[in-house]
RNA sequence: GGCGCGUUGGUCAAGGGGUUAAGACGCCUCCCUUUCACGGAGGAAUCACGGGUUCGAAUCCCGUACGUGCUACCA
């Protein structure tokens, strides 16, 4: 009884155990800004990885150079470490697995397709962009969709299947320009487990006979993401969904390799939408629809400046608890969570397998909540430096914790503390006294007149006498309270927002008050 | 066109044969607050469609529709 059990329990284990440490990788192309996307992807990969007290690595695949975009990268890493998922192995750490970046691999992979060729799943081709394109042209014009190559046109193209023998080592010889395929199969099926789907099966035939080493003797996505996962130990694969469709020619390459034992568990994490419908979250939707879509600001060398949620006012816990909600939850009714809570919660079977269309409103509700429920000691440099970038540095930190803690829950964003808090610290630069204006009259003229002369006598200012005081001298000038309430607030903070009034007076300083009632009183006449 | 993957309110979603089909965002009403928020109470709104299987289907099966992805010497 007691071995049966242990055996079960083993055997539920070795999903995860299978005698190696959990290793995953994040492997952006270092092509421009890192979007909601590829953030939630390093998320959950980092989450599974600290779950299971695994390893977290960081992969650059760099293979594509026309479309390599400097300062790429370094942006990427700026980008996970605002967000806490720190890689434990990449570029910049460091690890025994390296190097992370594909460019600086480029030696290794030339081989490991050559061997593919010797056994028979690759070959040469040589044809050129424009023979295949013409290829694809004839097709289409005899009225065929797959216009692809594959089984059922390679041999009708300049390869080393095509081509006798000795041309072929000829045209090696003199180093033609050339590409190395996978021979797809032509009628088989590939089965394979998805952490998220379930099994999966894929006929080889709607696939290509993808390149898989370029003609610039760079590996292709396809021969690289085998190699290095194999090569850096990666034991569970999670990308996102887009893969899916290529995936049987990885796993025929894990299988020709002769590398099945180690072949990485799969999951294809769902995709992000468009809020608005039709299609996956872009990189141009955020200007269109009015939000971000990049974790930080990106200076696209082509497009220029973008803001991020950084940038907007999202704190990077909110940010991130956002991005794990959209296609995971522990299956509770919380929504807020500690990224060590994630952690300790994340689990794959509770990731969704259908795509979550962004929802800006509810990002900006997580914020809200993240905002509300911080203390001051994790708000301080954040509002400190919205203050700062508005021009006005704060010395009194006693002073600065009362206001934060006064307002934070007016703040949805960290940047709305400039307008929830400044008046504390400046006097407003405009006086909203259109909100007074219809119904201000002589009397009320008079009223503040004299609120100036009684609050100058005031030795204790507190915030039930400054109320006191003004509620007396209303009553005595016939006047009800709260009609004088909402022009003395438009008065201090030059708006209709704020705390209460008198909270806000006592703040201010009795000098302040009088000060900034006087100026109002004099634009009104 | 082909091949995948998917489909619970407008959005995120729980629920995986028997529920009045949770909850959150947003929207609306009211209370609190003589501002704006916060908070509280309520409301409108949903199982894509059609067939099966079953005493019973949002849940299982098959079709259809729709959505989405891939179909590059991009990842």
């Amino acid at each position: 009884m007691v071995y049966l059990l242990s055996t079960t329990w083993i055997k539920a284990k070795n999903y995860l155990c299978n005698m190696s440490k959990v290793r995953v990788r994040f492997a952006p192309s270092p092509t421009g800004g890192l979007h909601l996307g590829g953030v939630r992807t390093a998320l959950y990969n980092y989450l599974f990885a600290k779950k299971n007290d695994g390893d977290f690595v960081l992969r650059i695949e760099d293979t594509d150079q026309t479309r390599y975009v400097e300062g790429a990268e370094q942006y990427i890493l700026d980008c996970l470490n605002w967000c806490g998922i720190q890689p434990d192995e990449g570029p910049h750490t460091g690890g025994e697995y390296g190097p992370y970046r594909q460019s600086e691999r480029k030696s290794i992979y030339r081989e490991f397709a050559e061997k593919l060729v010797e056994s028979g799943h690759a070959y040469y081709a040589f044809d050129t962009p424009e023979e295949i394109e013409s290829l694809r042209e004839t097709l289409k014009a005899q009225g065929k969709y797959n216009v692809q190559y594959d089984f059922q046109n390679r041999l009708n193209m300049r390869n080393s299947l095509s081509l006798p023998p000795e041309e072929t080592e000829e045209l090696l010889k003199i180093n033609f320009p050339h590409v190395i395929r996978i021979k797809m199969p032509r009628n088989e099926y590939v089965h394979f487990h998805d952490m998220i789907r379930g099994d999966i099966e894929m006929p080889t035939a709607g696939v290509d006979d993808k390149v898989l080493l370029k003609a610039d003797g760079m590996p292709t996505y396809h021969l690289a993401v085998v190699v290095d996962d194999y090569l850096m130990k990666i034991t569970h694969a999670l990308r996102g969904e887009e893969w899916l469709p290529s995936a049987p020619v990885h796993i025929l390459l894990w299988k020709y390799f002769g590398w099945e034992k180690h072949m990485p568990h799969w999951a294809h994490l769902p995709l992000i939408l468009k809020p608005d419908g039709n299609g996956k979250l872009s990189k141009r939707d955020g200007e269109r629809l009015g939000f971000p879509v990049f974790a930080m600001e990106w200076n696209d060398p082509k497009n220029g400046l973008v803001k991020g949620f950084k940038e907007l006012g999202f704190m990077h816990e909110a940010f991130i608890n956002m991005l794990a909600l959209l296609g995971w939850n522990d299956g509770t009714e919380q929504e807020i969570f500690s990224l060590e809570e994630m952690v300790e919660k994340f689990s794959m079977d509770r990731v969704h397998s259908h795509g979550a269309k962004f929802d800006f409103e509810k990002a900006k509700w997580f914020n809200h909540e993240w905002i509300k429920r911080s203390d001051f000691e994790r708000l301080q440099p954040d509002v400190k430096k919205v203050f700062e970038e508005n021009g006005v540095v704060i010395n009194d930190e006693q002073k600065l914790q009362h206001i934060v803690n006064l307002v934070k829950e007016r703040c949805t964003l960290l940047t709305d503390f400039w307008q929830q808090a400044s008046f504390f610290f400046i006097a407003p630069k405009e006086i909203d006294t259109s909100s007074i204006l219809p119904k201000w009259n002589e009397n009320k003229n008079q009223f503040f007149v004299e609120l100036i002369r009684t609050y100058s006598f005031i030795n204790s200012w507190q915030i039930e006498e400054i109320e006191n005081t003004f509620k007396e001298l209303a009553a005595a000038s016939k006047l009800k309270p709260g009609e004088l309430m909402l022009p003395l607030r438009v008065m201090l903070v030059g708006g209709k927002f704020g705390p209460g009034v008198f909270e806000i007076s006592s703040i201010l300083g009795k000098e302040e008050t009088i000060k900034r009632i006087e100026h109002t009183l004099s634009l009104m006449k």
